[in-house]
DNA sequence: TTTATATTTCAATAATAATTGAAAGTTACG
DNA sequence: CGTAACTTTCAATTATTATTGAAATATAAA
């Protein structure tokens, strides 16, 4: 295989996977093409090599930043800013975690501790309150988890996994 | 709080998730709506409840049938089918892990090992197989230990959760 | 059969999300 | 300053995805 057919279908998978995460596809796009090029990129080369407007390159490259996914480089006696990827996938990890945990399991448990206020003791309290009990006990373990996954040393992460897989 | 109004909560904040995870608002709500439900829904209740129409009450109830989160239930003597969800939370995290592992994982795991086989050792391609090859290393580790999870009883991923969290 | 009830399908429509393009904003240097 | 190089913003447009509604299909009982 060709390294640019590669390339294009890692960029092209990357953006696929990124959609059913609710990452944009040109954030995930641009977020593969940074992670396998060897150098940095500016915006325009980033333009260039997806076929993007120069507004949607920016905004999903500002986004990579916020997730600490993307740097910024600033090259000596240039205008112009460059863009590279955090390479160390488990660093990539953590910080996709920390986003989607963030965004979603967070108000997810804020809502369940909330909504466990409900007075009544009817079948349907009843029966509301045991799945409301049973999503918080799964969702105060995971969140507690990813804490501990996110705060954890790279080996402590693959131990886990290794131990996990036995 | 009231009982209607933590319901209302619940299902709205389910929805909202779902749609973060590329499942539909509708199909996520309904699971919602049947799993704080004490009895089975027929789709007219379920229509009627989420204020949806009948195509669209159906196709997300077959989804959910599809993934196993809701099973169909007949009563004697009545034409209409009653639905009820899987409210075992463990057996429910179970089902999504395989559905997106499904979706998501395998494709990649596939894609990432077909794209590994790029010939050349110049410095792109060497910093490609490096990024293929980590990714590589995290997905596979991946595949297999949700393998284990979906294959493992409830007890031995509650305690996997309790080791990782100390 | 026929009829009434229930379910499924799917093209048309509506809702949502992403992208463009052009204008406004910054910044570094002459 | 002023201007050229670059970046950001955002309303308008386009693309994508979900939903409806009506017709087609199925099914059980009369």
């Amino acid at each position: 295989m060709e390294l640019q057919e590669g390339k294009d279908k890692f960029i092209q998978a990357w953006g696929t996977l990124g959609s059913n995460w609710g990452i944009n596809r040109t954030m995930a796009q641009i977020h593969a093409l940074l992670l396998i090029s060897p150098h940095s990129m500016s915006s325009e080369q980033i333009r260039k090599d997806l076929n993007i407007s120069m507004g949607n390159a920016n905004m999903n490259v500002r986004a990579l930043i916020d997730w600490g996914l993307v740097y910024k480089e600033l090259k000596p006696g240039e205008r112009k800013e460059y863009f590279v990827a955090e390479k160390d996938m488990w660093e990539v990890i953590r910080k996709v975690i920390t986003e989607r945990k963030k965004k979603e399991l967070e108000p997810l448990v804020r809502i369940l501790d909330d909504i466990n206020a409900v007075q009544g003791d009817s079948e349907e309290v009843q029966e509301f309150k045991k799945v409301i009990t049973d999503m918080q006990l799964f969702a105060h373990k995971a969140d507690s988890t990813l804490d501990n996954l996110v705060k954890a040393k790279q080996n402590w992460l693959m131990n886990t996994f290794m131990g996990m897989i036995k």
